[in-house]
RNA sequence: CGGGGUGUAGCGCAGCCUGGUAGCGCACUGCGUUCGGGACGCAGGUGUCGGAGGUUCAAAUCCUCUCACCCCGACCA
């Protein structure tokens, strides 16, 4: 762990300005626009953070800008500390470079496109790799210049099929991105492990709580993936991670290992029972009072296929246990069923003679080809769909009551309890927010761009790289999920648009007060401390709730009564009720808090 | 893109069913009182009723079309 003095070395706040509220811009709400459904994007709204201009685009205002400027300032210096070098890219970019890269096509709709006066087709970028690829192949010849690290914070544009949750998932937002090139893959692989310790740094240091995961590395395998999650529960994502070992995983990607356990002897005949209007497993399970995990659900798929054969399945059965859900990643994974879509009930119908609610797998036909998930494989006595309406089968088994199946997979998402695939103990979930992508992307891009270097044998080689990014904007929001409570945000000390406020009661009218409130605003000031004295004419209860409604982390207010005493009042925005210190020890009080609260807070988890 | 919903003052909403002077709360302006937890009194301003067509003597209200925004499903920082 760093010192606290170190830290404060390296502080990374804008410029420390005078700063007093009745000539700053604060801008809150009562009551937030009914279209904010999301906890932090209600609070962004009313706290005057920033403002929709349309959909999934939004003005930043001078608090919410102040709060941006934090974290890019924290990036900015990690980055560069880690050897990363600056530099800027347009964000209207060329068509052809897009084309070159095959991206122009790929992309679909999400790519924004547009021509110029002359015609010239243009996109707006979502990412930036062509364009730094280009620079690469133009600018670095010899492994000599190896490796090299550039990155941006920059705007981007996605256009998104449905922007929502405001900056969360907004269609303009800021990123920053890194792109680095190397001679081979092992030096890749050491920036990519330099990468991921910086962003452990980098997140620490904004005082979240967060949590790097293993990702999907699509085509390219390996460990060359990592997202990191800020963790909040009204995150998007799952991940699954296990306390005993440092395994995390995206739940999407977490393999569901198979059971050690080998499938028991059946112990009953297998038998129909009547289940009038129960479709749903948890009904069927109450009604038969058995455990969901005795339940076998089936799910009709459709493969959509490029070019139909007829010897082809008709229908592919998936099994999952009543207690599991289906990964559709997973089930896209199997041979065969690249592209699929969920059977109509005609379909079903027509395949099993029996509407969905009642499907299973005993008696179906050849043209029927069915998966079972490794769960279901060693369940023996199960309960399933009978193929007959408003019928169920009991005492299920394998080998005896159906053929076994045709492919035994793992077509399901972890669930809390499963083992973890690193054999170190049971897994647990939590919901997390993408806030980082670190990223092994190899020679994709040299390959298609034909970037290359000439190595120490003076050949032609491509480069290997790596990409690494971090949502700059999505960060602000992710934090407010994490860092709020019902009166507003609080704030992690290091990304407040004010680390402190201090308020004096009848400042207007009291000299004594005005006299102290003033004092104690220079003293910390003096110490290079970012504060906002709030001096607006509004009675206190207006003042001391939007101080809340706005998370400044640290408070001070100074009034009459007080005084009389030599004291005033301080309370940690996270505190639940304010001390009172003798008003000479104010400042000293204050630069300890602010040493405490650098020195505690976020960490991975 | 498919399914659902909403557009009326800066924000939150009522009015629409059953057509007939456009309203309420907050915010805003002026004056006064008040001032340690979103004050009170008096006075005041505020609207192309999302837009375009249509029906009607008359449309916020009924009909058609359109646009915008929000919510639920497949992607990503």
């Amino acid at each position: 762990m760093r010192t606290a003095g170190k830290l404060a070395a390296l502080s990374s706040s804008p410029p420390v300005i005078a700063m007093r509220a009745s000539r700053f811009f604060i801008s809150t709400l009562k009551e937030a626009p009914s279209e904010a459904e999301l906890v932090s994007h209600r609070l962004m709204l009313r706290a005057g953070l920033i403002r929709r201009l349309a959909g999934g685009i939004y003005s930043w205002m001078p608090l919410g800008l102040r709060v941006v400027r934090k974290v890019e300032a924290i990036v900015r210096e990690e980055m560069n500390r880690a050897g990363a070098i600056e530099l800027s890219m347009p964000v209207v970019q060329p068509a052809e470079l897009w084309q070159e890269s095959g991206r122009w096509q790929a992309y679909g709709p999400e790519l924004l496109r547009f021509s110029d006066r002359h015609d010239r087709e243009f996109v707006m970028q979502p990412t930036s790799e062509e364009v730094i690829t280009d620079i690469a192949r133009n600018e670095l010849r010899s492994y000599r210049q190896l490796p090299v690290h550039f990155y941006q914070i920059q705007t981007k544009f996605r256009d998104e099929r449905r922007p929502r949750f405001g900056v969360m998932r907004g269609r303009e937002f800021v990123m920053k991105d890194g792109y680095s090139f190397h001679a081979d893959h092992a030096d890749l692989v050491r920036e990519y492990q330099n990468m991921h310790d910086t962003y452990c740094r980098i997140f620490t240091r904004l005082g979240l709580r967060f949590r790097p995961v293993a990702a999907d590395t699509g085509s390219i395998g390996g460990t060359g993936s990592h997202e990191f999650h800020v963790l909040a529960d009204s995150g998007e994502d799952s991940i699954a991670w296990c306390p005993a070992s440092d395994y995390a995983a995206n739940v999407e990607l977490a393999e569901a290992v198979a059971p050690r356990a080998a499938r028991p002897a059946a112990g009953h005949p297998m038998s129909r029972v009547d289940t009038p209007g129960l479709t749903r497993c948890e009904d069927v399970a109450s009604h038969l009072g058995i455990e969901l995990a005795q339940m076998v659900k089936a799910i009709a798929l459709v493969p959509v296929a490029a070019s139909a054969q007829t010897d082809a399945p008709a229908i592919w059965l998936l099994l999952l246990r009543g207690d599991h859900a289906l990964n559709e990643i997973k089930a896209q994974k199997l041979a065969g069923l690249e592209n699929f879509r969920f059977a109509s009930d005609g379909e079903i119908v027509a395949a099993l003679g029996c509407r969905p609610g009642y499907i299973g797998p005993v008696g179906v036909g050849p043209r029927v080809r069915v998966i079972a998930d490794r769960a279901v494989a060693v369940t023996a006595d199960f309960v399933c769909g009978a193929n007959t309406e408003n019928t169920h089968l009991g005492g299920v088994n394998w080998g005896r009551d159906l053929p076994e199946p045709h492919e035994i997979a793992d077509i399901r998402n972890v669930v809390a309890g499963d083992a973890s695939p690193d054999g170190a103990g049971p897994l647990l979930i939590q919901r997390g927010i993408e806030v980082g992508h670190i990223f092994q992307l190899r020679r994709k891009y040299a390959q298609a761009l034909k970037a290359t270097f000439l190595d120490v044998a003076g050949k032609a080689t491509e480069f290997e790289m790596g990409c690494y990014g971090i949502g700059i904007t999505r960060i602000v929001a992710a934090a407010i999920e994490q860092n709020h409570d019902e009166r507003g945000i609080v704030w992690p000390d290091p990304i407040a648009p004010f680390r402190v406020a201090i308020t004096g009661l009848g400042y207007r009218r009291s000299e004594r007060v005005r006299a102290a409130t003033d004092a104690l605003y220079e003293q910390l000031l003096a110490q290079g401390i970012d504060v906002l004295l709030d001096d607006r004419d509004e009675r206190p209860g207006v003042i001391l709730t939007d101080l809340e409604l706005l998370g400044i982390p640290h408070r001070v207010v100074i009034g009459e009564r007080g005084l009389a005493a030599g004291q005033v009042e301080y309370q940690a925005r996270s505190a639940s009720a304010p001390a009172l210190v003798p008003l000479e020890e104010a400042c000293k009080v204050i630069v300890e808090a602010l040493a405490r609260s650098v020195n505690s807070g976020a960490a991975a988890v």
